[in-house]
DNA sequence: AATACGTCCAACCGCCGAACC
DNA sequence: AGGTTCGGCGGTTGGACGTAT
């Protein structure tokens, strides 16, 4: 469960406390205190650093030191004061006596995190997703703002229309011009979120084989210029998070079809 | 039975502010 | 005033142990 005992470039032993060092420890800081933790160890002799020593006496050998065991009133006032604090352990811990701020934040990331968690309503739930599709909009609705003003008028812009209950495949697009000798380049894409028909409104995953993890997609750009390097999609890539890795003059110009 | 994976917690680490020189 | 030391805090990690496959 704790770390094996080594000794450091310094000769200074770190990991697990032996039942010797306990005693140690304990018998020094009752008889003498604790004044001066770095110079603890030297007198207590224990090649310990003074650091050690402090969170060993702290969170373990302390005589009032209460440890496990958390009551249903213990575990209501952390998740009480955490709501209120945040994590600020220490101050936590000062309101459970006996209880360390290692053991309670322990405690709250093995136990009362999930409780929490839980506590999530299926209302706070869905306001929580309907506000981070809005911001997931406003974004979106920037980098449309963007194009609208950058697309040449004479460009075709096409984007094909959506299944409007469909949540396969949405839309193709190509970033070529189709031939028979060179069949356009075709990447699909999911839509992931609202299905209200308006390819630059919403983020998509991209779907196909062309954009399995690992592959580079090659974007033309507006203007005859590509950026500077490839996008690479991995399987959960977004499309727009991809646009918006690009350098600031490189701005999303997909030159539609 | 063997292996992989997840959980839990003691202990470590880096950072910060206060006290001291 | 500036540098150093120390104690305290919160985040992170190592690895024992339990459970699932």
């Amino acid at each position: 469960m704790v770390r094996a005992p080594f000794y450091d470039e310094n000769g200074v032993k770190k990991g697990a406390w032996s039942a010797e060092e306990d005693e140690k420890l304990k018998a020094y800081v009752q008889q003498h205190g604790h004044c001066n933790w770095r110079e603890l160890p030297k007198y207590a002799g224990l090649s310990r650093c003074g650091k050690s020593c402090r969170l060993r006496w702290i969170n373990y050998l302390r005589p009032d030191v209460k440890r496990g065991n958390y009551s249903k009133e213990e575990e209501e006032l952390i998740l009480q004061l955490h709501q209120k604090h945040g994590n600020k352990w220490s101050l936590i811990a000062a309101n459970l006596s006996g209880r360390t701020d290692n053991e309670i934040k322990n405690y709250w990331h093995t136990h009362l995190k999930k409780v929490k968690t839980n506590k999530v309503t299926k209302k706070q739930q869905n306001e929580e997703i309907s506000k981070q599709k809005s911001t997931q909009k406003r974004e979106i609705s920037g980098i449309k703002t963007n194009l609208a003003n950058q697309i040449p008028s004479n460009q075709i812009f096409e984007s094909s229309p959506f299944s409007p209950l469909s949540s396969e495949i949405s839309t193709v697009c190509s970033n070529q011009e189709s031939t028979e000798d060179s069949p356009p380049t075709t990447f699909k894409f999911q839509e992931l979120y609202d299905n209200n028909g308006d390819f630059w409104a919403n983020p998509f995953l991209a779907d196909n084989l062309e954009a399995e993890s690992g592959n580079s997609m090659n974007f033309d750009f507006i203007g005859g210029f590509n950026p500077p390097y490839d996008l690479e999609f991995d399987e959960n890539y977004l499309f727009y998070q991809a646009m918006k890795e690009l350098p600031e003059n490189y701005q999303p110009q997909l030159y539609p079809y």
